[in-house]
DNA sequence: CTATGTGCAAAATGTTTGCAGACGA
DNA sequence: TCGTCTGCAAACATTTTGCACATAG
């Protein structure tokens, strides 16, 4: 949380109430919100806040590689504090998109950087699905 | 081509020549155009196609199984008519979206489902680079 | 002939932008 | 104090919807 203070400071970015708060929630959750589940999150404790800003600070932070953006077929994307290259998997009935640690997935970059002469700079790996949690509602 | 002609009767779908017109250019290309791409091109020989047809054919391709949507962190979807599940790539600063052939990426199912209880039913991978040509561009 | 499809325009959704006043450094 | 940031409203881009007319079967 000091990290995210300084490192605005040092790409030259002024460090305000709005931008720690966004950052904050990025970073205590692990369901990988859209702009507007951060905007409704933060609410209640600043009601003055804008959509706007929360996009403005997205951007902001994508750049300084703080968040990584995540698409996961839904009409809004979605972001995520962990910038760790890691896969996702969303359920296709409630949407909620989880982590995928413990899935081994380096390897892949170099075998296709070989067959396409792409430079590869990053991927992205999805699984769709029904949660535990859907899949039990629908049995009944 | 006389296959989406049946399927569509067999669903209960009528068969319009806007229908085959959209389905022909997804089938012919591999560029994995967007809505508006497929409407542009479309333009000269049906001027009077509306954008609306196009989407509203897409969402029936989908259905019947003719087509799967891509997200490849762009604004709009991409389309593709090679349902087979194969990786893309996309290049940055081209943003040309290209398939990966010959990439191995069965089994991860079976493990991510074995590791979260999800019963999956899709993937999609994704890797972002820079394609060879607009390498060659930036080298000059 | 009838039900479905098309094309238009309007609406809906998610995101971006311009700008006046607020505020961090 | 000065330059950046916020919040608002308007603009934008993509996709969806409603409806009158057209057309496939």
């Amino acid at each position: 949380m000091e990290y995210i203070t300084s490192l605005l400071r040092d790409k030259g970015f002024k460090v305000t109430p709005q931008r720690l708060a966004i950052y904050k929630v990025l970073a205590r959750t692990k369901a990988h919100p859209s702009a507007e589940m951060i905007f409704n999150e933060l609410q209640p404790l600043y009601p003055t806040m804008s959509l706007a800003t929360v996009y403005k600070t997205i951007e902001i932070l994508k750049e300084i590689g703080l968040l990584q953006v995540l698409n996961v077929g839904e009409d809004s994307f979605r972001y995520d504090a962990n910038v760790e290259n890691h896969p996702h998997i969303r359920c296709m009935v409630c949407n909620r998109v989880d982590d995928l640690d413990n899935i081994e997935t380096a390897g892949f970059a170099d075998s296709v950087a070989k067959l396409t002469s792409y430079r590869i700079t990053g991927q992205q790996f999805y699984f769709y699905g029904i949660c535990p949690a859907c899949q039990k509602k629908n049995d009944k």
